[in-house]
DNA sequence: GAATTTATAAGTGTCGACATTTTATAGACC
DNA sequence: GGTCTATAAAATGTCGACACTTATAAATTC
């Protein structure tokens, strides 16, 4: 098995997501807690490729503990979905396929549109205002051409709108179900002209919740979604796993054929 | 703390939900699977009550087994959302707020809604006459003023939505709401005139499947699902336990007052 | 007698070990 | 050479043990 290498001081995105799931969910400072932190992170990064073997007494020598800890933090990563526990048999991690990522955006977009509604329902002048610096660095990644940047600008807008929600419950679930669709972000930022599209739709998005216009927050905040995974559709991801470990990251440089229809 | 009962012959509704849940996350028969079983089913039947202690020594000792395993079951059934496990305290059956009730209800009143839509949309003919068996179950039990009786067979009835509707995501994140709401079953039908109020609405609603209408049916399913809500707040439950044991099933029994705005 | 401190009991998190099952390796056979 | 079988290696699920923490009971103080 591969060597899980550690996670970088600069914190990046992705690990604030797993991050913020686990304090939810776990103890502060854990043995588990880092375990799966460590191998959660692994896996979001790519290091670790779908269907890759995650035996626990391998991990159990990584991490100088017994296989106890490792036992419960992959545990904790089956119920998060980034890992698989067939019953006796090693651990993998998770492979994803369309079907399941097209139920998932099917869900997300359902409940962002619930988040839209309650946000202009609910949330304070105040609160929404914390959206605008996101979108400021939305724009801004956007003219830089900067896609890694903007995405990450995005997660976090989203994390603010479902953090002013007020709905911990919905927010426990887009988390969850966020943390399994980061590993695609970079065939969700592929088609050009994407991001351009997805900052207006911001703007507008967020000149609807200061105007508590709700139904048509909800209709862009669930065009927003849904758009998102037409963008993978498109680019062509079908979860196959090049066995030579050719990932999406790849394909997201390349520029697709245009087929705007 | 309590001895826990073994599970009785007749596999009530309950059991079935938390089989079912355990199926698709867990192995066949393993000890972990029988011990969350167990425990699980206790807590959904009010012989565990919010609060009670869950300390792993004495569960190994009922089950004649060593904790290991008794953790890992109390670990899946926090995240399900019945136990609580503080770090390096005991764990305990999750207390219910009223704010965590209504934010549950708030997300399964959008995702039946979604349900709905989906199976308008993609459920076979064949697929939604499988309904029909528990809507006349439910309209005997009503007949008979059988509360649980119509409890159950509703319970049925959406779960033969979920599995219909084709999309497993929506279907775990439902069964798992619903686990937690199992509790509440009484409070949810203690209004009299409740139960014909939910059969005409489930009536309607299984025209409107077979009629291929994806708003009226998306629109009754939030209703019927909200309405739960409502009955539940009207009933005066309020997540406080009396601590001599007197559970919602006695406010069941009684007639609240006519409060029908 | 109530509140605070002290001592005792109980419980948790982690560990290393073992039996059983799965996986990988080597040998036999065609 | 390739397939099947027997053997060895490795990994899993479970166990009992131990250090450390939390809860409970007793003792002490005001």
């Amino acid at each position: 098995m591969e060597r899980i290498a550690p996670i970088p001081e600069n914190v990046t995105g992705g690990h604030a997501v797993l991050a913020r799931i686990l304090d939810r969910s776990n103890q502060q400072d854990s043995l588990v807690r880092s375990i799966a932190e460590q191998v959660g992170y692994a896996i979001i990064e790519g290091q670790l490729q779908p269907g890759d073997d995650l035996n626990s007494v391998d991990l159990s020598h990584q991490f100088n503990t017994s296989r106890t800890p490792v036992r419960e933090a992959l545990l904790w990563l089956e119920k998060e979905g980034l890992v698989e526990i067939p019953p006796r048999r090693r651990p993998r991690v998770t492979r994803l396929g369309l079907k399941e990522v097209r139920d998932i955006y099917e869900v997300r977009a359902n409940l962002y549109s619930l988040v839209a509604e309650l946000i202009v329902a609910r949330a304070s002048d105040a609160d929404i205002v914390r959206l605008e610096p996101f979108k400021d660095q939305m724009a801004a990644a956007c003219q830089a051409g900067d896609l890694e940047g903007y995405f990450w600008a995005n997660v976090a807008f989203q994390d603010i709108e479902t953090e002013i929600c007020g709905n911990d419950q919905v927010r426990r679930i887009l988390d969850s179900l966020m943390l399994r669709m980061l590993k695609l972000r970079y065939s969700s930022l592929s088609h050009p002209g994407r991001l351009e599209q997805s900052l207006q739709d911001h703007e507008r998005l967020l000149r609807a919740y200061i105007e508590r216009d709700a139904p048509l927050a909800a209709a862009l905040k669930r065009g927003i979604v849904r758009r998102g995974l037409a963008v993978i559709e498109r680019s062509g991801w079908s979860g196959d796993e090049s066995p030579d470990g050719v990932s999406g990251e790849i394909l997201a440089e390349e520029d697709l054929p245009e087929d705007d229809r």
